[in-house]
DNA sequence: GTCTATACTCGGATAGAC
DNA sequence: GTCTATCCGAGTATAGAC
C-alpha cells in the first residue's frame, strides 16, 4: 500500500491502538505497527522519535481522552443517575466490542521488570472511573462508604469480565456484568 | 552461578513460572528464563525441546495442578461450605501474594494473533473454578441458577481485583474481595 | 513526510565438547 | 545433563535519498 500522503493523526493512533489491544505491548512489533498503519517503520520513527514506547504512550493518552469523553462525561452529565449510567454502559459495550476486545489498562499493566512507564496513567484512569461510579451511587442515595465500595466492585467486575470473556472465548460474562451494572451500582 | 548438577524438576518449573508471572509470556526472554533458573539456554532446550512455548505450557500445567490441589480440592473436601471456603481463600491469598502477583490465566490469555496455544487449558481452568464455587453455593442452599451466577461473579471479582491491585499499586482491592468472598458466595 | 536501505542488537534455537 | 560457541532471524533504530 503506497502511501505518499499525509495521514491523519487521530486515524494513525487508532490503527496503532488496534495492534496494542490485540497483542499487548511486548508482543507488538514495529512490523505489526507498520503494517497496521500503512507507514514504513522509518516513517513511524519520524512521528514518534521515542519509538514503540512513545507510540504506546500516545495511544494510551488518546484512548484515555476518548474514555473520558464517552464514559466519564456521560456519568457526570445531565439526567437521572440511571439514565446516565445507561449511556455509559452503551458506550462501554461499544468500546469493548461486547467483550471481544481487551482493555489497554490491563494489557499495559504487565510490568517489564520496572514499574512500567504507563503505571501513572493507568492508576489515574482507574481512580477516575471509580470516582465517577462512586459519585453516581452517592447521588442516588448511597452512603459515601457504600458508594465507594460499589464503585470499586463495579470496576473489578468489568475488568474481570473482560478477562473471563477472553479466557472462555465467550462474550457472555462481559455482557452480563454490563446488564447488571445498574442494579450493582444503584440498586436496593 | 556454576551449576553442573541436576536440578529438581519441580523447583525448575517454579523458577520459570516466576518469570512468566512477572513479565508475561511475550516479554519473557530465554535470557530471563536462563538467569532465573540458573541453567544456560542450551540446557533449557535439553529439558524443553519445544522451546519457550513448551516451558510455558509445562509451567501452566504445573500451576494448574497446584491450583487443583490447593484450591479446588479444599472447596470439594470435608467440612461446612464456610470452612472449606476459608481454606481456599487462605490459599488464594498465599498464591497471589495478597494481590502482588499476577494470574497466569490472565497473562497467558493475551492473544498473539492466533487463538493462543494456552487457550484450552485456560478455559478449562476457569470452568473448573466456577463449577467448584457454584457447587459450594448450591450446597449452601442457593438455587442452581443463583449458585452459578454467584460463582461466575466471584471469579470475575478475583480476576478484576488482581488487575486493579496491579493498576493501583495497592493490594487492597484483592484483599477486600477475598474478605467478602464468603458473603458474596454464600451470604443472605 | 515518506520512502529504501542498512546498521546493530537481541532473542530463539542448534551443534558439539565435556 | 550441562556447558561454550555459534548461527540465524527478528526486532529496534538510523542514515540519507526523494
Amino acid at each position: 500500500m503506497a502511501r505518499p500522503q499525509t495521514i491523519d493523526d487521530e486515524d494513525l493512533l487508532a490503527r496503532l491502538a488496534e495492534v496494542f489491544r490485540d497483542v499487548g505491548y511486548a508482543a507488538a512489533s514495529l512490523s505489526d505497527l507498520s503494517a497496521a498503519s500503512g507507514l514504513q517503520r522509518a516513517s513511524l520513527y519520524h512521528r514518534f522519535p521515542g519509538g514503540k514506547e512513545q507510540m504506546a504512550q500516545e495511544v494510551l493518552a488518546a484512548a484515555l481522552a476518548r474514555f473520558s469523553e464517552k464514559i466519564l462525561a456521560p456519568l457526570a452529565g445531565g439526567g437521572t443517575p440511571a439514565a446516565r449510567l445507561k449511556i455509559a454502559a452503551a458506550n462501554l459495550d461499544k468500546y469493548y466490542a461486547s467483550g471481544r476486545k481487551s482493555c489497554l489498562l490491563n494489557l499495559f499493566a504487565a510490568p517489564g521488570v520496572e514499574g512500567g512507564p504507563f503505571a501513572p496513567a493507568i492508576k489515574s484512569a482507574f481512580e477516575a472511573l471509580i470516582a465517577a461510579f462512586a459519585a453516581l451511587a452517592r447521588e442516588d442515595g448511597r452512603s459515601a462508604a457504600q458508594a465507594r465500595r460499589r464503585a470499586a466492585r463495579a470496576v473489578m467486575l468489568l475488568q474481570g469480565s473482560l478477562v473471563l470473556s477472553r479466557g472462555l472465548g465467550k462474550s457472555d460474562p462481559f455482557k452480563s456484568v454490563l446488564a447488571d451494572l445498574p442494579e450493582d451500582l444503584l440498586g436496593e
